[in-house]
DNA sequence: TTTTTAAAGTTGACCCCGTCAACATTGTGT
DNA sequence: ACACAATGTTGACGGGGTCAACTTTAAAAA
């Protein structure tokens, strides 16, 4: 092990963003702090600033690496060729809303209001770009096969991530009332909600199948 | 006109929920701080906790008031009995995007990470219900005349807020990469973007169609 | 009308925060 | 061996949230 008392610590940074993610889980978002990480972490006060130029930048930070998880779990579902293209598509929805279900602290950074819109990093913005077009990709798997309707696929993939946002959101915080939200749902998945052993799979294609199949009435 | 330098105010929580908004719009939410208000306002700095319990309830009230616009607005859209009750849903999910652009200060409290989960007013609360179930009724009359299917109407009111509030993000602020998310839309849409002049509705029913008729390929 | 009470506003104080500036320590490359 | 850059440290400034205790005033009770 390194010598724990030396005047540099070592590897603050990870353990800057480590133990801010500890305090988000513990306390919430809100409760992070520049002084508080340093303090917490046995450094003085501005020594966080020494390796990001400031809180934005430490959000940013950890937005950006949520990003590259879910890069991750976008692309392996992307990967399993020996799933059809579609069947590609689904687990990449569902792999979205598991990650966002496993991941609420890193998910509500991402998404959320947090970090100003013209304080994003630019890997950042990169690493959301990213993950956006692993999705836009088996959009257009979909397409080449024509197993979808060749519609614009940016906009499929913008229509299949608000889906997926909405579900995401929904299993997070209650923002919209989940009460609501799930009753009359299948039965098998209205206890698991309670019990907070929801079905990710399930629920999510209960409702892309809305959008795949259509909502319009067989006439 | 009332007595200008009077001890008390005299409405000073209307005041106080006016202000904020126009700090909101003119620096940004974060801007807003309970004695900041108290200062431009021309009371002490704490004279407006003597109105809101704290900054949350604060936040909460400007919430609800927006529920409570966007209800009306909603309202409208259902109440328009010579439409059909498809084009009532329709004009309900325009109307709520509009809601969103014409009002995103409001729109981003609503719906954003600034009101912890736990701090939410029963005001609050009630008010997103009344605009929510608003959305729901616009489903049920489409399913009492057979004109979607008769999945749960919770769910299909919720996937269309889902891609709702998919489209006002993206419209509100470039979360989803705007420029992505456009690309290919159908021309005349697309010059539009640049010049702010966007048509809701248009983006809305293109989008909204793709849940309608299905994403699946007509085979 | 006088009195009492409660509502609305005020100042003071405490502690936390973000961040800059100036200074200290230490690992590294020449 | 030495200079430099990276990393950490303390001090200081200006805000912010919020509680406590006190004041003014409007409204209700007597």
């Amino acid at each position: 092990m390194a010598t724990k008392k030396s005047y540099h610590h070592g590897d603050l940074r990870k353990k800057l963003l480590a133990t801010a993610l500890e305090i988000i889980s513990e306390h919430g978002l809100e409760k992070v702090s520049m002084r508080g990480l340093g303090h917490r972490i046995g450094v003085s006060r501005t020594a966080p600033y020494r390796h990001f130029a400031d809180k934005s930048a430490l959000l940013c930070a950890i937005a950006e690496q949520g990003h590259q998880k879910l890069t991750a779990v976008l692309k392996k579902a992307n990967q399993q060729l020996s799933d059809d293209p579609l069947t590609r598509l689904t687990n990449t929805g569902i792999g979205y809303v598991e990650f966002a279900v496993a991941n609420p602290v890193h998910y509500r950074i991402m998404f959320g209001n947090e970090i100003l819109e013209n304080k994003r990093t630019s890997e950042l913005v990169n690493a959301a770009e990213t993950s956006f077009n692993e999705l836009l990709y088996a959009v257009k798997a979909c397409q080449e096969e024509k197993l979808i309707k060749p519609i614009n696929p940016y906009i499929i993939a913008n229509t299949l991530w608000s889906l997926t946002h909405g579900i995401s959101m929904l299993l997070i915080d209650g923002q919209i009332q989940s009460a609501n939200a799930f009753r009359g749902m299948p039965a098998m998945l209205q206890p698991g909600i309670e019990a907070g052993k929801i079905d990710v799979r399930k629920i999510f294609e209960y409702k892309s199948d809305i959008l795949f199949t259509g909502l319009m009435a067989d006439s």
